[in-house]
DNA sequence: TTAAAAATATAGAATTATTCTAATGTGGGT
DNA sequence: ACCCACATTAGAATAATTCTATATTTTTAA
């Protein structure tokens, strides 16, 4: 049972981050982790019923906190849409929008080089980029 | 009067930009264009209500979206808050965030250069770029 | 083991931002 | 003066998210 064998996994992750791993947290971070990209709570509450009966949105949106504290997923509110998404990745990385598509494509920080020539009264904590524009796949 | 000659002038500038300049919409532009550092529709609401006898919010939503298609103003929406703001910096520039002090700050283009670097697939309209961090001004 | 304490999960109400609707008002041209 | 297209309005509707109060599960420790 692969399905076993990744719960016991993401139980385990979710435990070192300081998430109490309980069954609806597994199923979320799952979802969000191995089976999606870039799910809005919505379409977390949808996949998650396939596996729970009924799990409640506001606990879908308690996890999704939950686990973004714990630096386990990132939220990424797209800045037209005002949509929020969730990213497994959680490594630095910018964003490809296509908003035809509805497309939100992960960037290699390698893809994109930013230089900053910034005045010493920036402090500079992170750096958001979005490129918007159109994917043939 | 000086609010008489930025009446007129903006009156003209909605004109030139096919917008019907009514008196809402002349006191709305003249708001954000000249009185303000991009303000939320609320915030709009509030100051053009010291004009006008109580604007009605779903007016100011109206001619801020009238606005932003006529390409006089820009909607930006911040990528934490979720929050819309409107600019009335209407050349390419990029945006400073200090969440802790609330601040939304233009970067100029020169101050921040971006390399692309991306495959022939991705076809780039747009950038938009959100440093975040601490303003000490 | 068992009952109190703590932590989670839940439904549904509340909040916030925005848009829609349907009715009313206004100004320019005939 | 009268029409017509366009604006404005109040308030209802919608959507995303958070809050609240209750219920359930888990942990602790006697």
């Amino acid at each position: 049972m692969n399905d076993k064998k990744d719960q016991i996994a993401i139980s385990e992750i979710l435990s070192k981050a300081g998430v109490n791993p309980t069954a609806q947290r597994i199923a979320v971070f799952k979802y969000v982790h191995n089976e999606s990209d870039h799910p809005t709570p919505e379409q977390v509450k949808v996949a998650v019923d396939r596996v729970f009966p009924k799990i409640s949105l506001a606990t879908v949106y308690n996890t999704l906190n939950a686990l973004v504290e714990a630096g386990l997923v990132k939220a990424v509110k797209l800045p037209n849409s005002g949509k929020v998404c969730y990213d497994a990745n959680t490594a630095k990385h910018y964003h490809f929008i296509d908003e035809k598509q509805g497309l939100l494509l992960d960037l290699d920080l390698k893809d994109i080089k930013i230089d900053l020539n910034l005045s010493t009264q920036f402090e500079v904590k992170d750096v958001d980029v979005f490129i918007k524009g159109h994917y043939s796949g």
